[in-house]
RNA sequence: GCGGGAGUAACUCAGUUGGUAGAGUCACAGCCUUCCAAGCUGUUGGUCGCGGGUUCGAGUCCCGUCUCCCGCUCCA
């Protein structure tokens, strides 16, 4: 039997709820599950669904945000622009000894100048500089020498495996010599092909980010809406990484949904706008009910090719703190890379000084699977009341799946047509339940283990007055209130 | 990709030295029940992850494989 760790159990508890209840499914169960790949049931959409929406709302309604939901496949060319052709796939090597693996450019970077020295010489570094740069490698850093040394191995199927054999390069964690594997190349997008013919001519990519849809439409957007610099695109959509390893759930997948937002602004501005963002998306988790000491700011240190300033918004999961939403500084990085490789201009004209501009970008990209998750594990509660457990999911209302369940206390008297009368009602506007089956206690039970904040009952006192009980999840607190303000009651509650 | 653990009903699990699958929960249909899951009756549901092998006979033993979890690695 493993040991599990309370945390172990605890994401194990939310994974069964999950299922059992309708959030989480994993794909192709029937067939023995494909890896990395999860279904949404009918809550569990629903959620979704609402924390979309709840994302949505709080970019659109500001005014200076304009939706767009471009292709999932784009032209090849752009991830080229983009960097991910050359960066999204990372050599690797692993050791035939002790089953370490290592991304090649990991190892020198980690090596000594003395090493690095003998592996140029080795590696004949100085005639495959005198045709690419004017430089010596006696000029070069520590860092430029690792650099170049590893783009000669990406280019030279050999040259690795000479190194290797001439025993200069040893597993940093063994230290064997000479038992390290020829590179591996990671391509870490998702490659398929346009029309019916397999050809590396029609090979295209599944999209690992939505952010780059945004960008080659910079200038479409701008021009359609009449939005004025600074103004942002978002879009929501599914992305798709061929990551080596899935993990912790919905966490690492390999199709995930992202919430993309790209703020163009002049130069100059991007450093307070990053920070304003950083600041602005820090209070949309927190409105929807993430308590603080559960989240924290993550700045990056080492920063992606394309970025000035970065950070995460992580979340605490039981497994630790993991991103749940980036914040970079893009600079004008993707829009120049995209004017250099399409020809085409991705300037706009400042009307005050009359010069032309790329703009800069600030990039909030939060994960719509990932936050998801967060809210699942974030209001997964176990609570003792008078000696009874019960399982709660302490969700924002406005992400419940179900808003209000409807509830005769007993099935006689006309109760239950009465209520199921004021769920048709409610429905219209809501999502809604109705239950008459067990006990009122284990429906209330039942609705607290899906999220469902209110409880409406109809009891005795409802057949002579009109008034109902409504229920409060978290606190279990009911008020009497008349059965022709329930609608506008709970429809105040529930938002946001 | 490496190492460790696990996979039996929708969920949580039991299943002895190999002898044609069990419990609780849930779900469903009723009964009971006037406010917080524990009452009663009945019912559905499993080729024991999948595929091979050994055997008269495999949930149980062997091999392969898939999936989940943990660690390493990775996470532009």
């Amino acid at each position: 039997m493993a040991t599990t760790s309370p945390s172990q159990q605890l994401l194990e508890k939310i994974v069964s709820l999950a299922k059992r209840r309708g959030f989480i499914f994993q794909s192709s169960e029937i067939y023995g599950g494909l890896n990395g790949c999860w279904d949404y049931g009918p809550l569990g959409v629903e959620m979704l669904r609402n924390l979309k929406e709840a994302w949505w709302r709080a970019m659109i309604s500001r005014g200076d945000i304009e939706g767009l939901d471009a292709s999932i496949l784009m032209h090849p060319r752009v991830w080229e622009a983009s960097g991910h052709v050359q960066n999204f796939s990372d050599p690797m090597v692993d050791c035939r000894e002790c089953k370490s693996r290592y991304r090649v450019d990991h190892l020198f970077s980690e090596m000594s100048e003395k090493r690095l020295k003998a592996i140029s010489k080795a590696a004949n570094l100085e005639s495959a500089l005198s045709h690419t740069l004017v430089m010596e490698s006696k000029d070069l850093t520590k860092e430029q020498l690792a650099e170049v040394l590893t783009s000669m191995v990406e280019k030279s199927s050999t040259l690795f495996a000479e190194l290797v054999a001439k025993e200069l390069i040893a597993c940093p964690n063994c230290g064997r010599v000479g038992m390290l594997t020829e590179p591996r190349n990671f391509n870490l997008m998702f490659e398929t092909y346009i029309g019916p013919v397999k050809d590396a001519a029609n090979a295209v990519y599944l999209r690992p980010e939505t952010a780059q849809g945004i960008f080659v439409n910079f200038m479409n957007v701008w021009q359609s809406a009449r939005q004025k610099i600074p103004f942002g695109i978002c879009q929501i959509g599914k992305s798709f990484r061929n990551e080596i390893n899935t993990k912790n759930f919905l966490f690492r997948t390999r199709e995930f949904e992202q919430m993309e937002m790209q703020f163009f602004c002049k130069r100059g501005m991007d450093e307070h706008l990053f920070e304003s963002w950083r600041e602005t998306r820090w209070n949309w988790w927190l409105a929807l009910g993430m308590p603080e000491h559960k989240l924290r700011f993550h700045p990056h240190e080492k920063l992606a090719h394309y970025a000035k300033a970065a950070g995460d918004i992580e979340f605490e999961f039981p497994f630790g703190f993991g991103e749940i939403e980036g914040i970079h500084n893009r600079t004008d990085f993707d829009l120049t890379r995209h004017q250099e490789f399409s020809g085409k201009s991705m300037q706009v004209l400042d009307d005050e000084t009359k010069e032309k501009y790329t703009p800069y970008v600030i990039e909030t990209a939060a994960g719509a699977s990932r936050g998801f998750m967060a809210f699942l594990c974030n209001g997964y509660k176990e609570e003792t009341v008078n000696g009874e457990q019960r399982t709660v999911l302490r969700l924002h209302p406005f992400l419940a799946p179900i808003k209000v369940a409807v509830l005769p206390l007993v099935n006689k008297d006309g109760m239950p047509e009465l209520a199921q009368s004021l769920e048709r009602d409610l429905r219209k506007t809501m999502r809604s339940f109705y239950d008459d089956s067990g006990a009122v206690g284990r429906r209330y039970r039942r609705m607290d283990e899906i999220g469902t904040p209110f409880a409406v009952t109809i009891d005795s006192d409802t057949l002579h007055d009109q008034t109902v009980t409504i229920r409060e999840r978290d606190s279990m607190q009911q008020v009497r209130i008349a059965m022709g303000q329930v609608k506008s009651y709970i429809a105040e509650r529930i938002t946001l």
